[in-house]
DNA sequence: ATAAACTTTCAATTATTTTTGAAAGTTTAA
DNA sequence: TTAAACTTTCAAAAATAATTGAAAGTTTAT
């Protein structure tokens, strides 16, 4: 496989992954796109590259830059905006897994937390809402939590150590 | 809150995190009636309370079923087919990671070796697809091998520990 | 102040996903 | 074997999401 080929493969199966993290494929492929930039890219670059407009190309720069994954660079001299995307696989999952947190799993934690806290009216099918739900809240939270430390920076000696318990 | 309001409350939220885990609407918020409910549901029951189609539930409790979270259980002398899901949240959660990581991303990973694995002709972008989708492969391998290991059954005496040194 | 260079916005279009409902299929009881 | 009770399938419709492109907006150089 050359470098083009690879290239295609990469940014269409991170696309396609965007589902995962949250987002869609554009903004995925974009992200993709600058990840193995080896210099920033202006809008120009990136429409041309994925075969997508201009409106596109610049609604979902601006939804990466929201999530704090690409930032704008000015590059003196020029009178375009150039993009950059952190490039750092470890703050990259950081900064993922903190805004899919933020966003999703949280409002969703404090649902299951106030429908868990029903008055129990006694019935059988009350008593099981609470316990389901609470059982759920309780998982949720804690898995969100190890997450987030998991991938959080500090993480280096424990990470390593809990990698070792682990694997 | 009384219990109608809560129901309908967890309902619909656990049915907009399905993306979350990657399955839809509809399917999320079955599993999530069914979840809640103390007894087994036919499919009559789960299109009236949900009012859903009847091919709408009958494709989704397929799925739910290929995802081996949800069994029919046939009640003797009754006709028509009841299920139920899977109740403990431990094991919901093995089940759910399981299914994620084999359908989507082993796949990924898959994909990210071989990119990585392309012959390094010298130029400076080759170079960088090489080490970007390197480290990709290797974040992605462990983060799912930690998730997969974290929620696995034998997990109890790791698990307990690990939060604790994490928390 | 003007105009060129560039970016953003958003209504309309297009693509994708979900849902419906009725016909076809299956199972069971008699 | 028949017919009632139930489930599955799938083409068409509806709902939702992504994308376009051109007009409006902004910035910068002169």
């Amino acid at each position: 496989m050359n470098y083009e080929d690879a290239k295609i493969k990469f940014v269409s199966t991170w696309g396609s992954l965007g589902s995962l993290w949250g987002i869609n494929k554009a903004m995925a492929q974009i992200q993709a796109l600058l990840f193995i930039s080896t210099k920033p890219l202006s809008m120009e670059d990136i429409m041309e590259d994925l075969k997508i407009s201009r409106g596109n190309t610049s609604m979902n720069l601006r939804q990466l830059m929201d999530w704090g994954i690409v930032t704008k660079e000015i590059i003196p001299g020029e009178r375009k905006e150039y993009f950059t995307t952190e490039k750092d696989v470890q703050e990259l999952a950081r900064t993922i897994a903190k805004e899919r947190s933020r966003r999703e799993i949280q409002p969703v934690i404090k649902v299951l937390k106030e429908v868990s806290s029903i008055k129990d009216d006694g019935t059988e099918k009350t008593k099981e809402l609470i316990k389901q739900t609470k059982a759920l809240h309780d998982l949720t939270e804690t898995a969100d939590d190890m997450i987030n430390k998991l991938v959080s920076q500090k993480q280096n000696w424990i990470t390593k150590s809990l990698l070792k318990l682990i694997k």
